[in-house]
Order: structure tokens, then sequence, then C-alpha cells
DNA sequence: AAACTCCCCGGAAACGTTTACAGCTATCGG
DNA sequence: CCGATAGCTGTAAACGTTTCCGGGGAGTTT
């Protein structure tokens, strides 16, 4: 009498010893038998039975204790409304579903303090890995990604020495692409619309630019640069206080948000894209495409750095003696509609593409 | 000699263990100052001082064994590209962090196999909690979901006796209200893009659009009906297929990525909208906005369906014992730019909604 | 000064699982 | 016919934490 453990826990879900009780085996056995390891025949169809009878699941997190992992991975991103974090995402699940393992996302909203509370709280054991893609990095972020108790690959810059595995790409370059193109085209008073300059992404993409325009000799204007949230309404809001002030015949947008929302600030300005004004985004999602005219854009590789991303972790994943590695995706330009080469043409609306296809993957000319 | 417990794991991370011998406690003393109730200054000073030391980190699997509960809620959607998961998730999000605990998202993809191992998978205790927006839902799929080991709350419809948590809206009648809109403004022959058939939503839709029609006494023209999956690329292959065959003057569309492949397909089809076509999406989400012109769109109130789901998960997660509940979020119509009525005006390219705000939710009708 | 209260501390149990180890039975080969 | 071997089984330890409980010391009250 007496028993040494409570078969039944308060909630009334059954454990393994339920099962065992109930089969008449031992925990172990009814384990091995619920693992697929061992077991005679006869132990097989009792514990099979008892289990099915009482409702058997096993406790995950109970088993992960033993085990010392989860299965789980997690990808903390800013703005899980930005397209660009979607495509990178989708690379990252299929990666990670061949591992047998799952994805989880969690969006921090740019709250750093979010962000680094998310590191120490998820990153204690409840997922096997993190990815992460932080737009601002503080010192205090940084200590916690360092000393972080599962392995963190990071999406983005970072700083040169942190010993962390690092999936880049080169914003500046990627600047200079667009600002190229738009020279190459004919432009000469060139806008850009950026997002804030203290976050990392936002700071690159100023140098980028104020580099590009340096190296092609074109004069730095202060009026056509403006600064908004990485966002649709702001890269909108933006577009207007410049356009309130300035006459330009192209914009840079940093990223594809800001640029919907440059366009849609053009038209409702009057300005025709790309005849009067030439625009390109940055991040080359889908929304690129899904405009029309369709964007111009700068391909930062995400959809390949998110696959790469989650190759690191898998790898530090299984051999943590690994040194910090940093791999780098070169950007490249795709060119569109809404910065097409301004023709003889009077009014090519519809813009030089010709009619849409099916596959707009396939449309646009990689520089 | 022999210690009864090892205090230093192979993987050499610091356990409770290893704190309190360094500060020469009892692991009891070390477990109650780390999460600060009782202890006297000096055991406090002494396991602060040797926690800092050594670099302890808890360990929140085997926190969570204990306490039961991981402070993890779960959502598990379709597709997080469409934006009306994300407006749903922001809603969620919110409610959920104002109880001290974390989101995590997770996409199925809209493989129903996926969605049902998740299910099974993280159900087990990973979270203390689910939500799940399901757009097939199968009896294997049921059965998971009433039986799962925690609390889960599903957004959509769901077979009328389910004894699960369930917060719904009435999409026949969001369908509905489109249709009265564009009868109203002298639109007759009405075309409908539609997602797949065998989806809830998409059932939903198609039943919904055919009575619409039949209340106003307007034959239905098969002609005019489309189906392609809930997603842009799809949309506008199907409206491709409409235009090539019929001739409509405003088109319904499932939801608003299919609504924007939709104005793609229109605009280089060089139809104008809405003078020659009017269109009207559904879920009212932010791609409306960023449209031009902007789309017409009937609200399913996402985020408020996201809200009452997380309050309903969190009144669950309080208290087991409560009645299953139902709740209904009634749908509304958000008038704009592409479906306004067409005046005398030539060609009002720019939309009747004047030049647009910096609020744009501000903009629209509602109906 | 005795009794009582309060607080602090350490031992040990508990959360639910997997698994090393050792003992047992049955089978097989010599 | 007996010893070796293989396969199964049960006991118990382990994963790392929280918490119940009893013992003990210090301070307060009568």
């Amino acid at each position: 009498m007496g028993r040494k453990r409570l078969q039944e826990p308060a909630d009334g879900r059954p454990t393994v010893h339920t099962v065992a009780a109930r089969a008449g085996v031992s925990i172990a056995s009814a384990s091995r038998v619920l693992n697929g390891v061992g077991g005679s025949p006869e132990t097989i169809r009792k514990v099979r039975e008892a289990a099915a009878e009482v409702g058997y699941v096993p406790n995950a997190i109970a088993r992960s204790l033993q085990s010392q992992r989860t299965g789980l991975i997690a990808l903390a991103v800013e703005d899980i409304g930005n397209p660009v974090y979607v495509e990178m995402m989708r690379a990252i699940e299929a990666v990670v579903a061949s591992s047998g393992r799952q994805l989880l996302v969690h969006a921090t909203g740019g709250r750093i303090d979010n962000e680094t509370a998310l590191l120490r709280r998820l990153a204690n054991r409840y997922v096997d890995g993190m990815i992460v893609s932080p737009i601002r990095v503080t010192d205090d972020h940084l200590a916690a990604l360092v000393d972080s108790p599962v392995p963190v690959v990071v999406v983005g810059q970072l700083g040169a020495d942190a010993p962390i595995d690092n999936v880049r790409t080169d914003s500046r370059h990627g600047v200079a692409l667009a600002v190229d193109h738009l020279v190459a085209t004919g432009r000469r008073r060139i806008g850009f619309v950026n997002g804030p300059l203290d976050t990392v992404p936002g700071a690159a993409r100023d140098a980028g630019f104020r580099a590009a325009l340096a190296r092609h000799g074109i004069g730095l204007d202060a009026e056509l640069i403006e600064v908004g949230d990485f966002q649709y309404a702001a890269g909108r809001a933006a577009t207007e206080r410049l356009l309130a002030r300035a006459e330009p015949d192209a914009l840079v947008c940093a990223n594809d948000l800001i640029a919907v929302g440059a366009l849609h600030a053009l038209l409702a300005a009057g300005r025709r894209v790309p005849q009067d004004v030439a625009l390109v985004g940055m991040d080359d999602t889908e929304l690129a495409r899904m405009m029309f005219p369709q964007l111009s854009s700068v391909s930062l590789g995400s959809a390949e750095r998110g696959r790469r991303a989650a190759e690191l972790l898998l790898q530090r994943i299984a051999d943590a003696a690994l040194p910090p590695r940093r791999e780098q995706v070169p950007p490249s330009l795709v060119v569109r509609a809404s910065s097409a080469a301004t023709l003889p043409v009077p009014r090519p609306a519809t813009g030089t593409a010709g009619p849409p296809t099916t596959h707009p993957s396939s449309e646009g000319v990689t520089a």
C-alpha cells in the first residue's frame, strides 16, 4: 500500500506510469515499447492497448529534459509584416523541416528589450537553436548573443570580431548597384528614402548612397534625402515630405515597403513612374512584383541568406566546437518597369516589360 | 568523496548544484535566492556572487517540468505571407504579452498533415496553449484538436457541435455586403475570384456569392466565376483566365491577395479600375490600402478575432473547466477608390478619395 | 527564564521521461 | 545434459528545477 508515486497527476493526464500499471509491466518496459525499441510481442500488445485505452500522450517537456533537445528552432525577426522576412522564413523552414525539426517564429517588433528578453528566455533550452536578424545591435544584445546557452546564428551585419556564426550581405554595395543603374539611364537628381539611421541597415545604406553619388561625381543634395521607418506608411509620408521640397528624377528606397509607399506618394502627386521619376526598391520581395508598374529592386539574397543561416545552425548544433563562421551573399539588381529607361515613347504607362507572365520570378533583368 | 550527483554536466553548463556548491549552501537555498523568495542577506550575497561567477542561467525546460507551464503560446496559421495573418498575429501578440507570456508563430503551409503533426507535437506541453486557424478541417484534424493536452482556440468556421473554443466571422455575409454594394452602384456582370472550394472559407464564400446574386435576381453566369489559390500569383492567373472568356463590370475577390492579383491582371489587360471594372477584396488588410487605386475590401475583423481568441485562450488556461464558447465578429465593408461609383468625370484615375492622407486607416467609408 | 514565534536552512521528494545495469528465462549448440 | 548466449524485464538513477517539511537558531513576549 502507499504507492511510491502518484500515477494520476492532478490534471488527470495519464503518464507512462499509468500505462505501465494498466498493462501490468514496469515503466521501463512501457517506455521501451512506446519508443519502439525492444519488448516481447505480448508486452508490446499489452502496452499499446493500455496506452490507447487511457489516451496516453507523452510529455514532451519531460522527454526534452532527459534527451537535452526539443527539436525546435526559433527565428526572431523584427517585423513579420515585412515580406522580406517571410521569404527568409520560408527558406529557413525548408532546411529546418528537412532535418526533422520544427520552426517557430517570433516577432520582436523592433523593441530591443523584447529581443533581448526573448534571447534570454527562449534560448534557455526551449529551443535547440535560434536564428536572429536584429536591426539594432547593442552591447547588451551582443552579450546575450555570445553567451546564449543554445547555438545562435545571426543574419545581418555584426561587429567584425563577434564570435558568432553570421550570414550577411553587402547592402552598401546594393545601394551602389541601384545608383549606378539610375545614373546609367540618365538620372541625375536621385533621391533616397531611408530607414532609421540608428539601425544597422539604415546606417549602411546611407553610407552606400553617399559613397555612390560621390563616385559618380554627383554632389549631395540634403533635400533629396529623407528618413522614416522601414514601413509602408512611413515610406509614403517620407516621400510626401521629400516631394514637397524637391524635384527628384529618381528615388532609391531602403526597402520594398518604403518603395511601395513612395510609389503611392508619387502617383498621388501626379508623377509618372518611371517617366518622371524612376523608382528602385530593395530586398526584391514579392511585393515589388505585385505593384503596377512592377518595381525594380535590389535583391539582397534574403532567401539564400536564410537558407545558409539554417545550414550553419544545424552544423553548429551537431558540433558546438566549430569555429565561428561568416558567410556573405552578394546583392544584385533586378530591373523592372519602375526604372526602365524612358524611351522615345511618350506614355508607355504599362511599362516596357510587355504583358506580365505567370512566372513573375522570371521577369526583370539581373544586373 | 563520490558526490551523489554530478555538478558539471557533460556540456559544461552550470546548474543550480554548481551554484549551490560554490556558494556553500544547499540547492534549496540557492533556488530560493535565484527566484527571489527568502534567504538571509548573507546567503543572498553568496548565491548571487556564485551565480554570476559561473554564469548560471536556469534551464527553462527543467523549470517547466516542475511548474507545468512554459509561458509560451503558439499560433498556427496557414500562410504567414498573407497580411491578414500578420494583423491577427499582432492583435494576439498584444494580449499574450500583457499576460507575461510570449507568442510563437508556426506556418503550416496549408499542408494538413503538417498542421496535425504540429498539434500533436507542440501541444504536448511545449506550449501552454495554442491558437490555430485551419482552412481545411478533417476528422483527424478535429480529433487532434479535441483531445489536445493543452487548451486550443480555433479561429474560423468549425463544425457546429465541436466542443472547442471558437471565434468566427460570417464570410457568407461578408460576400453579400460586397455584392450589395456593387449592385447598388450599378454593376450587373459581377465576377468572383475565389480560393479552393475544398477549404472552409472557400466554400463559404462561394455559397455567399451565389446566394447574394440570387437575392438580387441576377442569374448566375458560370463564366464569371474562377477559382485559384488564396494567393497573389494564383489570383492574377485566375483573373487572366476569367478575362479571356468574359467581360465583367465588377470583381469580388475572396481575399486581398487575390484582389491584388486581379488588379494587376486588369491593368495589364487595359481595363480601368474602377471605371471599367470595380474591384472589391476581402480581409481589409494593409495591402488593400497599399494599392493604387486603393482597394475596397470586406473587413472580416481579423484583428478583433485574434484579440478575442487570445482572451478566450487565456481564460481557458486559467480555468480548464469552462464550457466551450463561441464568439462571432460581424463583417463590414470598407469602400475605397477601387469600387467608387463612377461619376460623370471621364478619367478620375486617381480615385475619388482625394489626395491620400497620412492616416490610411481613416480613409474609406464603412458600409 | 521559559515558551512562543518567526525566519532560515538543508534534505528529500516530485515533475515525467529515458536508459544503464543486472537478473531472469528460454533457447541453442556442443 | 549442461553451459553459453540472447532477449526480455524491472529497479533505480538521471535530466535540473521547485517546494514541502522538519529542525534549529534568534528574537520577542509573558
